[in-house]
DNA sequence: CATGAATGAGTGTTCATTCAT
DNA sequence: AATGAATGAACACTCATTCAT
């Protein structure tokens, strides 16, 4: 990522002080709560200050953009994803492997924005905005234990690639979920087992 | 959908002359573009109307206002999307139950809006506009005839719901295509493979 | 009135044929429910076009622009007014003073636009635009007569300026009216007998 | 009023600080000399906030739209004369009848606007805007003493309908005056003469 | 550091008017 | 004559950003 393009995007310091951090909190929480319920067009910076609580020349003190909220609304949201993704590595690979894809759907499922404007939205900006990508940001930080995990299942399964199913898996897993979870009324025990199935389905596939 | 609401974004007049179905055309195929290339931010009735080279006064004959043109671009998406796949199922079932299936996601690839910027904002737009749902439009206008030919596969695949698998196969062939169409550089024949295969697990799946 | 400023507000051409009157009558009719449903704001002549039932092409056949259009409606509004007077004063003096006063307060009541927007636009636009003032009308056209009528009275009112008499009571006639004509609701009886009233305490205090 | 209504034309916020108050006023005075100079067509906000000076974005910072201007513009008109006849009424009442009506016809005549345009500008404008009429306005603040006057009268004019006069003499005296004001030139001694035998003659003649 | 008034480029939309058919 | 699609200047209003306090 070259540095200029960075800087349009990079938080424009780095809060030192308990206040500070609680500051940041806020307006990110009310950028997605804004973003949720009125979707991009009523993401608006006096608005988020508004909502944070904060005046709109605070907001500035630790944004220099409003993409700069954005991306990090966005990295917030992946950070949260990769933490339960990687907490559910961390234990040691136990039951049968329906019981391990479960567990990766949960984490998945855990941290996933049930709302669907703001899903879309995040969706929508980091193709827009200079991010690394979701995809990239997966793979850089669970993509070697996951590529472990695939390739521990390589034995049973000598048609995976695990290069490959590192790239569909997660956004299969998010599109079943987001199919039944956004159903009225929301669907999540049936968009677990969906997406359970789906995961077992492709990988046996590769048998 | 409430006619008051539905009044907001449905166009202002029918195009009666060939001349003004020239012009809606034109019109969306800009705002189409616009999206494409510089995202929501960059889609603003002006520049659509530069673009599609027709004057704002012109835009407006048509539209009653900017959302009207988002919606009349997701249904033209839609309407793409639906009639290529009435077209695969218009021939009778031959082949292999995996020839049918790549027929398909075929069908889904050849309209596919291979533009990330463009696909997430009518994602977007989507979720924020009164528009029918993409589902609910497959469902009513190619749903029966996906039904039977799912409910033609039960004889083989007893622990098929077809009324889920309507639901959930959509958005997952969706989102396997996009993860490989969106690529740098895109990979069309993976997106194919991936998808067949994960289609074709979640079916066995059901056995 | 300069001829270059005439032009700008007298009719584009002078209709010869029924049809073309009833054109003319029929945008009038428009503008005024226009004007007195929604104010001046709703007066626009794409408005008035269609109310009217006439293409905007031909509305520009008859007035060469939206001035034009509130110019004839001015005029219509004030022939009528004037005409109901020069009725009344056509008849013969008979009865008391009070008699013929009410018979003029009755005449200005009749084609008084009971509408407080319309009137009110009227008065505005009348000041705006290089129309002959309401006043200046009466006075050549109901003038003379109204001035002998007037003038009649100085035997009684040895105090009346006719001159004086003949600008001071139509506007008080109008408020008067006004005033009970646009209360909810509308008192049309007190609006005459106390129009009658100030017009006989005004010239009776000129004894 | 309903308060949805009210919220229409009611200003956005407080001016807290003596230079907003300054903006207010200045934006104000800039629209009224706009109406009265080029008429209700020449009242646009661009126009108002150059003339006063201030960006059009500080002007939508104390008016949430443009009626909202002329409400307050309104209002800031109407608190003048109630100021004016508020003071006149203060004082106790001593004179002839006379005295005490020329007094009160200055008053009206004091912030009274001799422009054509702009008055006019008002009266329209108040019949399409949730304000309240000029005449409740001036019923509920100066009501009770004007009422007091005129009951006060009832000894000597036992034909007087108090509430009856409260309604009839306000537009009147308002009607005379513009007449004579507005004259080309304007002649302001014979609009309080004439205006003060109007209302001389009215009550009179409920002797 | 925090505030919030001020700025003005930019955007959505209207509507008077023209002119090809 | 009549039509109504097309035009684009004009206008209402928003919102990202700055900076004096």
């Amino acid at each position: 990522m070259p540095a200029a393009t960075a800087a349009l995007v990079s938080p424009r310091k780095q809060p030192r002080q308990r206040r500070a951090e609680a500051t940041v909190e806020a307006i990110l929480e009310a950028a997605a709560q804004l973003v949720a319920r009125r979707g991009l067009a009523g993401f608006n910076t006096n608005a988020v200050a508004e909502r944070a609580g904060v005046s709109i020349g605070s907001l500035y003190q630790y944004f220099p953009n409003k993409d700069a909220i954005m991306a990090a609304l966005i990295a917030r949201q992946h950070d949260r994803q990769v933490q339960g993704l990687l907490e559910v590595l961390a234990v040691p690979p136990q039951g049968t492997l329906e019981d391990r894809v479960r567990a990766l759907v949960l984490a998945a499922m855990r941290h996933h924005h049930d709302d669907a404007l703001l899903a879309s939205a995040i969706d929508h900006e980091e193709a827009r905005l200079p991010v690394r990508d979701v995809a990239d940001r997966i793979m850089d930080e669970a993509g070697p234990q996951l590529l472990a995990l695939l390739e521990g299942l390589q034995a049973e399964l000598p048609g995976l690639d695990p290069r490959a199913a590192l790239l569909t898996l997660p956004p299969m897993i998010r599109a079943v979920v987001d199919a039944w979870a956004n159903q009225i009324p929301p669907d999540l025990d049936r968009a677990q087992s969906e997406a359970v199935r789906a995961v077992l389905g492709y990988l046996n596939g590769c048998a």
